[in-house]
DNA sequence: TCTTTTGGTATCGACTCGCTACTATTTTGA
DNA sequence: TCAAAATAGTAGCGAGTCGATACCAAAAGA
């Protein structure tokens, strides 16, 4: 019996639970993870075909997701004035209401003690690394840990884009993320 | 910013991106959760309920899903004597081959530290533990930690079905499982 | 026996997902 | 400069999940 089965199993199991308990809202796993996506990135980094990278999924079908998710009230379209062709949508008020509402595995992943939720916390993102780097997709860190990250200006500043960033983006996830 | 939930989104993720790229066959993320389970559960474990119950889904859900398999030459339906309503779904050798079948993520956690897997699956234990738990479900363990296991005869004996188990099949998961 | 419970299905509507095809808007490079 | 290529988003198709409801048959209880 192999072991590291045995803990991509685990994963699957857990995120599988978490799709069927974790409910806000009328929103399924996909638009919750979307959802949860738009609330961490950047302005650069919201757009379908970015959504899509991060989670795995083709253009396609992050573009349907995302117009559900602004039917349903959590989520606007903000066309950027630099490239037409592009968008990048923002949480409203509703969408950043269900991002932050409890939820059955968060709790159960809380109560554990802090050394095991630092084991776990390293553990999945070493796995998340190594995945990726196999997959040859992103990284897609936050701004703060980035090489073009500079923190002059009064909300830093990104020397790739040579733009300012808005009032707490260096918290937020980037898709031109290149570990500094 | 909240660590708990960060971690749950982690899961999520790998989760995803383990759909998107753990191709063996033409199965989707739901059936190829479903044969990994017929693969470790024994006899009694493996109807459309158990199964659905085990991955957080619906008996119709699953009734589908497995039925799939069958079509797709992964999955045989096995009726039982005993209980004329239920089914136990087996693998057939193609089953298996696709079960046993490479994979990124696996691999991935593979080649982490053996105290970073050790620590990950833990982790992942407790986790899995508390959000069952909370919400009412089984534990799913192996018969062979179970207090109904007893190691007198061959292949071992289950005191709660009163019947002796098939070679092997102490290792597998159990439906009925208690902790001893 | 008659009723209730249990195991499995069928069907409906909304949706994901991989795919292909298509339209606009950049970007490129000869 | 200006046509060709790359990029961003979308539409539509077929298979399938998923929650919900409704059924039927077998088993268990009363």
């Amino acid at each position: 019996m192999r072991n590291d089965h045995g803990i991509r199993i685990l994963i699957n199991r857990l995120a599988r639970i978490d799709s069927a308990t974790g409910w806000t809202g009328n929103l399924n796993p996909t638009q919750r993870a979307a959802l949860e996506y738009l609330s961490e990135a950047n302005q650069f980094s919201r757009s379908p075909s970015h959504v899509a990278e991060y989670l795995g999924t083709t253009r396609g079908t992050m573009s349907q997701t995302l117009k559900a998710l602004v039917r349903k009230g959590y989520a606007a379209e903000r066309r950027q004035k630099s490239d037409q062709r592009s968008i990048s949508y923002e949480l409203t008020k509703a969408g950043v209401a269900a991002v932050t509402g409890a939820n059955p595995i968060a709790d159960a992943i809380g109560n554990l003690p802090a050394n095991v939720q630092a084991a776990l916390e390293d553990g999945l993102l070493q796995s998340l690394r190594l995945a990726l780097a196999a997959n040859g997709g992103q990284s897609f860190g936050k701004c703060k840990t980035c090489a073009y990250h500079e923190t002059g200006s009064e909300n830093g500043f990104c020397t790739l884009l040579g733009l300012g960033l808005e009032a707490g983006e260096s918290d937020k996830i980037c898709i031109e993320h290149k570990e500094a």
